[in-house]
DNA sequence: CGGTGATACTGAAACGTTTCACGCATCGTA
DNA sequence: TACGATGCGTGAAACGTTTCAGTATCACCG
């Protein structure tokens, strides 16, 4: 196996300059349309691949986009990922995913990594908030979108109102007759507008009481182990309503719960998830949810990051977008 | 904002030759230590970031491999692609992912894409089988491992045992007292060898039939619409159990029926799915599945694709892994 | 003191592109 | 005929690294 073809070879089999053999391939309307067929015939005997690496380099610009979700495994993340991908391509642009797992030190990494790779922009949903090493990016130059954290003036962001979304909740909740909801989730700061809007809601309704069970991540494991928590409760304290910071929690609550002999969803507790994935239609009881549009999210953070490194007076912006409350059996009246 | 800090800027700040700051990155300890610490304090204070595009592109051998699934919204392929980048991890390189969507168009732009990317290897779950572009590859010296498809000895792979799996199913629900499975799915010849499993234990045992009922994909809503056929069937052709090739299809299943009033799982209907995704246990009921490790299934595409990037004399491998049978309640013996 | 290795560093030559300032015909027009 | 346009093609210079054949210095030893 010899070297790997290169533009040179091209050029030379087809008796034309090196110059000519880019131009072919870059902007055919500058070649005469005979050299250019020669080119592309040599071009395809060959079997020339053009180096991207290469192009990139001397072009200064890359056409990829780097990507961090918290997890790939969730669902949401995935949707949403999948969301950028296509709204990337119709923009003629690369998506390179990486999942952070909630680890600091992999959010770190991958930042590094898509920095040395000279990506056109990046799409971060925060572990943690922003931290200096964003800071950094953003000082150096680096087109870089937020997911889903309340607004920084200096970064564009593309938020889902979660305060909107916990207020639908709370609110319907409290007209199908809940008096005592329990708030799934944490960490807290992650899911904070969730929660200050149900608070909100909840503040205004004499009699009814909110109070926060903390999990460690957001998985259906998590969800069953609380689930079995406030199966164990004694009635009194028990809540008669479960709001779940997402989806999977939800799950994992229901699955609990229906385990029980004792306890029926949504006769005895209701049960709200938020994301709207596509199991929460298909859950032991078909799950009440708030929907969130990765599409609509998607493309506009496509659009900003792409604006942010094309337009030279770029101005942040923060974008929220409202969600849409689901209702279906797990939160019925009883 | 002035021109990107460059490893001339560096090596003139801290009075060194480029090579040394290039060595101090890359080998330190070809470095004396002072010289080292001084080129460091610079990289720092300059907050140099290094080019990997000029790097890769010197070095030849990128650190990059590339990944097509069929649909990065099937968990099982998101699961996969996550322990996937999981061991390219460990092993130092970074997984750039694509979703097929099913469609040749996706999986033919990935392929080139990656080629003019110079990714160090690719692991693809292939549409429709080794296609030309995908020999073409090989020829170059590209190397290639695929997953889930049945051997060729040009190339490696790494495939779940489909057969060994429906064997296990078609056992499974006969010994229940089963006696017309439905097999859903298709394409076909992307689930050809559970069909096969099935078919065969089928005909080792007098009086079981099997049926095969097609799909479009293999989604929920697919799944949904197939068990809304099956209901209607009148109750002389209806089958009493449905064997469906993934977990997707087998949950909609679930919920048609369930929906419906006249027929029961499992009582009257038992329903196995395949891949056992996260979802499968907090279902409607319970689904029974065939468990596939995704775990090792990356492990050793990682391993495979790397070997063939760096052995010279590299042999192919077909790898086949054993699936296991999970029992849960919706196909409990009536 | 000359020879021999080690060690630390140097600087130019690649890697495979794109870009850009030119050269060279050909042509329409005055 | 002279002249500026216009269209096509050229080839060297860059992009930011890594690599490699050297140079310089020093310690050590016979």
């Amino acid at each position: 196996m010899g070297r790997a073809v290169g533009i040179r070879d091209v050029a030379e089999a087809a008796q034309v300059s090196v110059g000519t053999v880019s131009n072919a391939l870059n902007k055919p309307d500058r070649v005469s349309p005979t050299t250019l067929a020669r080119v592309l015939a040599v071009i395809d005997e060959l079997g020339f691949v053009r180096n991207d690496l290469a192009r990139q380099l001397k072009m200064g610009a890359g056409t990829t986009l780097g990507m961090i979700v918290l997890n790939v495994a969730n669902p949401f993340f995935a949707d949403l990922a999948h969301a950028s991908e296509a709204a990337a391509e119709e923009a003629g642009q690369t998506v390179v995913l990486g999942s952070s797992d909630q680890l600091e030190a992999r959010e770190d990494r991958y930042l590094d990594l898509f920095e040395e790779q000279r990506v056109r922009g990046m799409l971060v949903a925060p572990l943690d908030g922003i931290t200096q090493r964003m800071r950094r990016l953003r000082a150096r130059g680096m087109p870089l979108i937020l997911f889903d954290i309340h607004a920084d003036r200096d970064f564009c962001s593309v938020t889902l109102d979660g305060r909107a979304g916990g207020e639908l909740v709370a609110r319907h909740l409290i007209e199908s007759g809940r008096r005592h909801i329990a708030f799934l989730g944490g960490p807290l700061h992650q899911v904070e507008d969730r929660w200050l809007g149900a608070q909100r809601v909840c503040a205004e309704h004499q009699g009814v009481r909110l109070t926060h069970v903390d999990t460690d991540d957001q998985t259906i494991a998590d969800g069953r182990a609380a689930g079995a928590v406030i199966e164990a409760m004694p009635a009194a304290e028990r809540p008669d309503a479960v709001f779940a910071a997402n989806d999977l929690l939800a799950l994992g609550v229901l699955q609990a719960l229906v385990m029980s002999d004792q306890l029926s969803v949504p006769r005895d507790i209701a049960v709200v998830g938020y994301d709207d994935i596509d199991y929460a239609e298909s859950a032991i009881v078909p799950l009440s949810t708030v929907r969130q549009s990765t599409g609509l999210l998607a493309e506009h953070a496509i659009r900003l990051v792409l604006d942010e490194a094309d337009d030279p007076d770029h101005s942040h912006e923060q974008l929220k977008l409202s969600p849409e409350l689901i209702v279906r059996e797990s939160s019925s009246p009883r």
